[in-house]
DNA sequence: AAGTCGTGGCT
DNA sequence: TAGCCAAGACT
């Protein structure tokens, strides 16, 4: 416990024994390096404080390459701040359908409308203001004012956090040294050029400096990385172990009223795919059949009796900290009128209806399953 | 302050 | 292939 903050405090002193010439190398080499590598991003054509907003929320915790195909698409649909702010809730939340973390989502819709009553639609310019808004954190506040302002303020992603790590060949993992790597990125940053020290940091990060088999022999960093002179830069970042995940049996509902309607939920604002549509159900119970968990489930959560019928799919699924195995079977409504019981809205859809209600990945399978069986 | 919160790319 | 992890924020 004690060594280990000693390590870290050792290492992080990188300022007291890299003289001030060794900053502004870093900063010179990092630079050049950035104009000859960077790559072309579709938010560094514009310095709309909007378009880049919206970029940073989607590229928490996501590829760059799973994130182009939704930028595109939001801007083409949402173009403004205020076009965003005056859009549904159901809308904004299709056109984030795939990308997960569905709180992005709503923060963005909500933080939009918040840009346009409080500060007139115009993006906040300061550290303070913008983190203010939901679902901007210092790193995405960093992020946006730096690429859309060149504002002097560091940041701290996965990228940097990588870098910076190997740089000073951090003895523990990242987790453990937050404020002192968040000293690294303000010391190192060029305050004249934030915009593109940032962008080159993280593209130092995601193009040479990657988890797996780094390119030192390209980096700009190798004479004054700490890691790659001890040859330990694959060692770091040091990784915690994980715990292993969960293992979740869900009974799930295709409810038909006899009529070709299919009966659908919206999912609590709070938790888990918050304001998403899916297809009733819940979890089995120990010594419970698939058609007990589903009968019973669907009394307790619609207030309705159904008849449990032939199995549709099987679908597994994992998220962040749990899998599941989500049993759906196809239901036949016999009575009693639904009500939204622990939900916010359900609703009779016919399958060309469907498509409009923005659902999550593993129900998109289960979509996918009733239009190919027809 | 550790747990919660998705999905897909990559090896 | 099964696991790791990605431009993190929120509670």
């Amino acid at each position: 416990m004690i060594e280990q903050k000693k390590q870290v405090r050792d290492s992080a002193g990188i300022y007291d024994t890299l003289p001030s010439f060794a900053v502004e190398s870093l900063r010179r080499s990092l630079l050049a390096w950035y104009a000859e590598n960077k790559r072309d991003l579709p938010w560094r054509r514009t310095r709309d404080p909007y378009a880049i907003w919206v970029s940073e929320i989607m590229l928490q915790q996501t590829q760059v390459k799973t994130v182009i195909p939704y930028y595109e698409r939001w801007l083409a649909t949402l173009p403004t701040v205020k076009t965003l702010a005056i859009a549904q809730q159901q809308d904004v939340l299709k056109l984030w359908q795939g990308l997960g973390y569905y709180a992005r989502a709503r923060n963005l819709h909500q933080a939009a409308q918040v840009v346009v009553a409080q500060h007139g639609g115009t993006f906040p310019q300061t550290l303070e203001t913008a983190m203010q808004l939901p679902g901007i954190g210092r790193t995405t506040a960093g992020g946006i004012l730096s690429a859309a302002f060149n504002l002097p303020v560091a940041i701290l992603d996965g990228n940097v956090k990588r870098v910076l790590a190997r740089l000073v060949a951090l003895p523990v993992p990242p987790k453990r040294a937050i404020a002192q790597l968040w000293q690294i990125s303000e010391w190192l940053l060029d305050r004249e050029q934030s915009r593109d020290f940032n962008q080159a940091l993280m593209d130092l990060g995601a193009t040479l400096c990657t988890p797996a088999n780094p390119s030192c022999f390209r980096c700009p960093w190798q004479p004054m990385c700490q890691a790659y002179q001890q040859g330990i830069q694959t060692e770091i970042p040091m990784t915690e172990s994980r715990a292993p995940i969960p293992h979740k049996r869900i009974g799930v509902a295709v409810i038909w009223d006899g009529q070709g309607n299919i009966l659908i939920d919206r999912r609590k604002q709070s938790g888990l795919l918050g304001g998403m549509w899916e297809f009733p159900g819940g979890k089995l119970e120990p010594g419970e059949t698939v058609e007990e968990c589903i009968r019973r489930e669907i009394r307790e959560e619609l207030g309705i009796e159904i008849e449990v019928g032939d199995r549709l799919i099987s679908v597994d699924h994992t998220y962040s900290h749990f899998r599941v195995t989500l049993e759906v079977h196809h239901c036949k409504h016999l009575s009693g009128e639904p009500q939204a019981i622990e939900c916010d809205e359900i609703r009779w859809v016919t399958l060309e209806e469907i498509e409009q209600f923005p659902f999550p990945a593993a129900n998109v399978r289960i979509i996918e399953a009733l239009r190919s069986g027809k």
